[in-house]
DNA sequence: CATAGGATATTGACGCCGTCAATTTTATTC
DNA sequence: GAATAAAATTGACGGCGTCAATATCCTATG
């Protein structure tokens, strides 16, 4: 507290953030400028240098309090799901489909090359996390068989990673019928059960 | 001939296509200005906005030429292919893959929703011709039995773009041991297998 | 053949953006 | 309380997308 309110915002670098999040939400990322964040949080216009270096390290702030707020779903939700590992996947699967369909700027976001510096250590800790959520339990799912955990890994998260990704992009919208729209994500999720089945898992 | 050294440039309008795509492949999509394309041409900084009404339709009509390219490719491979519908699936994937690689900004362009327009007539024109490509053959595999035929089109669909993507962001560059790298996309066709040998197509 | 009219290209301007340098304000430390 | 570091402001620069006004070229029509 004592530290909280220290000039003339308190961290400043919280309140943009947070300023970039709503541009984030109502624009995408084109809106999430540096000078649009200062202004929302009423600040001059190179205020934010001082936190972020330029506009790529506030958009890769961002992502990363994006990662965490994901990451802390998954925990979560693993929380309340059993010991089997093919129902934890799920799990995990779920929360990516919900947060994908409930913030699509937000996700699309994450995988923007650009935008986003995925090379820098606090993104690669984040992104470790998330796929190692799946990674693990495959490993334990597949353990003692000659079956490549990483082969099964890239597989679910392509097809979870692209399903969201082309359904924010419109892809499926009039082609696939869309009677049964909301229930393709799990759909999706039986169909690639069956690999597991297919292998005696 | 007639109609091509018309103007000063002849049709300005490939050739603005053509710088268009030369700074894609430099700098990816950020790099493509309706500035930097017309001063690549050689013309005046707003000469383009009588082809192309704003930057957006500029990049749309670049993403409009890049589906032509793997609509062709897609069509030369099949005419090799026999007419075994799994392996005329696995044919087209292999396209977008080979692509993907090869051509990773222009890939990575044909899927950003903000910079592209995908509701116009000319862009759904070519993701439907696309998107037939391998749901017409699923429907060919599927046909008499009691599966969703958008579902399997969709999930196939999804791993493929997913890996592809996942791919250029890095995702999966220090994560799963790269040593079989160059096989992984076959391995992963090879998994896509096993959901057709399970409805025992 | 001349010319009117439409399409095509140029020039110049506007506001927004990211970035930098110089400066001022605030907080901490000795 | 003065020195120093951190944080924020101001002003400037070039690049960008877009628009309006102007100039140029092609073509069709009288």
């Amino acid at each position: 507290m004592a530290k909280a309110k220290q000039f003339h915002h308190g961290d400043l670098k919280r309140a943009l953030l947070n300023a970039a999040l709503e541009l984030l939400d109502e624009q995408g990322d084109s809106g999430v400028g540096i000078r649009a964040v200062a202004r929302k949080a009423g600040v001059s216009h190179a205020a934010p240098v001082n936190h972020f270096r330029d506009r790529r390290a506030l958009l890769t702030g961002l992502a990363v309090t994006l990662f965490d707020d994901i990451q802390a779903d998954i925990s979560k939700r693993l929380e309340r799901t059993s010991d089997d590992p093919v129902l934890r996947i799920e799990s995990v699967v779920r929360s990516f489909f919900d947060y994908g369909a409930r913030h699509p700027h937000r996700y699309a976001l994450l995988w923007r090359n650009d935008v986003v510096d995925h090379e820098c250590d606090e993104m690669r800790i984040r992104e470790d996390a998330v796929y190692n959520c799946i990674c693990d339990e495959i490993d334990r799912l597949v353990a003692g068989r000659n079956i490549d955990k990483h082969t099964v890994a890239i597989g679910l998260w392509s097809m979870m990673h692209g399903y969201i990704d082309l359904k924010i992009v419109g892809m499926f919208e009039d082609r696939a019928d869309s009677t049964s729209g909301e229930a393709r994500p799990e759909a999706l999720l039986k169909m690639f059960r069956t690999i597991f089945d297919h292998y005696g898992l």
